[in-house]
DNA sequence: CCTACCGATCGGTAGG
DNA sequence: CCTACCGATCGGTAGG
């Protein structure tokens, strides 16, 4: 009898994968165990393994497919037409956006992947330069055709990124902040500045 | 015999702290071993409690020291003379300056105080929720007297500590960037942005 | 500061 | 999908 309701649209495994990103997220990927995350599934711990192979193999799944799915914007962006400073605006409107809907998946990611087991971890370290300097590329670009100031473009991205990774939403619902006017603002003092 | 060696300014405890700083900050507190620590003082595990009471001791004695600092900055920084946009960028200042001075350990109080037990996980997040407060009202006044654009004044604060604290410099030293580019570069993008 | 050791918990397997 | 269980590792103590 199975306990885990795969649907349509998922899998077994992918119904873990998920209360796995959740679990990793509040507790961390090493304090998180397998008989609590069998525990939200309502299933004995050993009966996981009938599913996934290893804790490890959970979050491969988490970071490989957050990591691949910015890489995969990335390309859609840099095919795009238009300006340098749209595309910018466009990748950071999406991390936004990814933290916003995929929150527990994507600050797994952020935060979890050092534990990730050879070769998984050098393939995301090595995926997660690629992005930055394709990004630095994009910056520098913006210099050259003078839509953007000149700066160090390495730094212009590590803040960029460092404000999007970090992004938490604690207080967000109470403060009833909405999803566009997180994200406008944010684009706007990345892009802008907040000096008047 | 002490293998320890504690010097004029600093307790065989002190030691021990810096190196489970180091050790948190590379492995996470969960995956550090206390057997780990013991190995980079050159002694044996058991040989830590002389000086130390527990493992979770260390990382409220590195939480609550960083926290501390960044609230004595902060009063400080209250009190100054001068305007708004001036604190503003003297607060991101400090923020960037403890980053590359002490990076172990505000590294570990950003990302592991979730494993502060009570009552010091609770005093660190209210302590951290004043800090926030205080940078909001900081913005808020900067609005009124016009020196800053209006925008969500809890949105800025967020972009702007999620900039500072999820900062890491893995390619600093190699792409020969110095302490002050950094800070000029990250302040000047946060309060003025990067368009032309 | 060390040796010897403990109870708890972990990821995972065997077998049904 | 479960019960029963294993070897490894953990934080920490006793006693010297």
């Amino acid at each position: 009898m199975s306990k885990i309701k795969p649907g349509k649209n998922n899998s077994s495994k992918e119904v873990i994968v998920k209360k796995a990103a959740a679990l990793f997220r509040q507790k961390g990927y090493k304090a998180a165990s397998m008989r609590e995350l069998a525990e939200t599934l309502n299933i004995e711990a050993p009966s996981l393994y009938n599913h996934i192979g290893s804790k490890s193999e959970l979050l491969q799944d988490i970071c490989l497919k957050v990591a691949d799915t910015f890489t995969a914007n990335l390309v859609n962006i840099e095919k795009m037409q238009g300006s340098i400073i749209g595309k910018i605006e466009a990748i950071i409107r999406f991390h936004i956006k990814m933290m916003l809907e995929n929150f527990d998946e994507v600050f797994v990611a952020n935060h979890e992947w050092k534990h990730l087991q050879e070769p998984f971890f050098t393939d995301f370290l090595n995926q997660r330069r690629n992005y930055e300097k394709r990004l630095m590329t994009l910056i520098e670009r913006g210099i050259q055709k003078k839509e953007l100031e000149k700066n160090n473009s390495y730094i212009v991205v590590l803040t960029i990124l460092s404000a999007v990774r970090g992004l938490e939403f604690r207080q967000r619902h109470k403060k009833n902040i909405s999803a566009k006017i997180l994200e406008d603002t944010m684009v706007n003092q990345l892009l802008n500045g907040i000096v008047k």
